[in-house]
DNA sequence: GCCCAGGGAATCG
DNA sequence: CGATTCCATGGG
């Protein structure tokens, strides 16, 4: 996408590629709130506000170079969603919700905040886990002018399971621990995922406790950007059997499958009116 | 009270 | 193996 730099701002000019409203609220991150006619939130430890006008999407305060350094990347700006509608459209059922769903763009967020959110998020609802977000944030994140950082893995093992009953996430406590031990161990290295093929890089997660088939391949699609990563929750489950039956065929999404569960996922919860 | 939520681990057959 | 059951918590 193009964009140019005025007064301390950036000014994405739109294309139709990239919604706010849609990228922030398709359950990829939990951590941006609609203020008015602003977008905030914090990513990568800097609270980011974004307003949505007529010709641009400005994201307030932020200089060429880290715009260039960070934005560009998380906002996956560079990646041509044109291109890959096109290709996703020949899949009938897409054709038909494309308008519904494009806009949307695969953030690609810190890899530690995705595994830790995305634990939380199972068995679990969205609204809850923002919720228990924040308060993880609000409780052992560093304190910004209008926010908090999502606390690190070192943080969270100095306070403990114990520590993190007062997120309420249950169960979810020593799963979280976990993957911080794992993690400062060094038995989980984002460098050496990186690395992998989808399926070794799966396999690699899933040593943590309750990282599972799906929340690894929720961690690959949004944290490490592994495109072709595909998520089956349960929105997923029943789109399949409701649109497409015996007739799901992944291997023509090759190269952005990812892309393709995100629509299909935000199209359902859309027309069932969860947002 | 019951059911479910962007699942996964433990247990059972 | 596949199929059940349990897991914490809160909202509808």
């Amino acid at each position: 996408m193009n964009y140019f730099f005025k007064d301390g701002n950036a000014y994405i000019e739109k294309d139709g590629s990239l919604s706010l409203e849609k990228t922030f609220d398709c359950g990829q991150t939990f951590r941006f709130e609609k203020d008015g006619s602003l977008f905030k939130g914090v990513a990568l430890n800097r609270e980011l506000t974004l307003k949505d006008e007529e010709e641009h999407i400005i994201l307030y305060n932020t200089e060429p170079e880290e715009f260039k350094r960070l934005w560009v990347r998380y906002f996956d700006l560079e990646r041509d969603y044109a291109s890959i509608n096109k290709k996703l459209a020949k899949d009938e059922f897409i054709s038909k919700i494309l308008d519904i769903s494009k806009g949307i763009r695969i953030l690609k967020q810190d890899e530690w905040e995705v595994i830790c959110s995305f634990i939380i998020s199972q068995n679990n609802n969205i609204p809850r886990i923002k919720k228990i977000i924040n308060t993880l944030c609000e409780s052992f994140g560093d304190k910004l002018p209008n926010g908090y950082t999502f606390p690190s893995p070192e943080k969270l093992l100095s306070v403990g399971a114990e520590g993190l009953s007062v997120i309420r996430s249950g169960f979810r406590a020593k799963y979280i621990i976990d993957a911080a031990e794992k993690i400062k161990s060094g038995q989980i290295n984002f460098e050496d995922i990186y690395k992998m093929d989808l399926e070794a890089a799966k396999i690699k997660l899933m040593e943590i406790k309750g990282v599972g088939d799906k929340v690894a391949s929720c961690v690959l699609l949004f944290g490490f950007g592994f495109m072709d990563s595909f998520p089956k929750d349960v929105w997923i489950k029943k789109v399949m059997e409701k649109y497409y039956k015996e007739n799901f065929d992944i291997a023509k999404f090759q190269g952005c499958a990812g892309v393709a569960q995100q629509y299909l996922f935000y199209y359902e919860r859309y027309i069932n009116n969860k947002r």
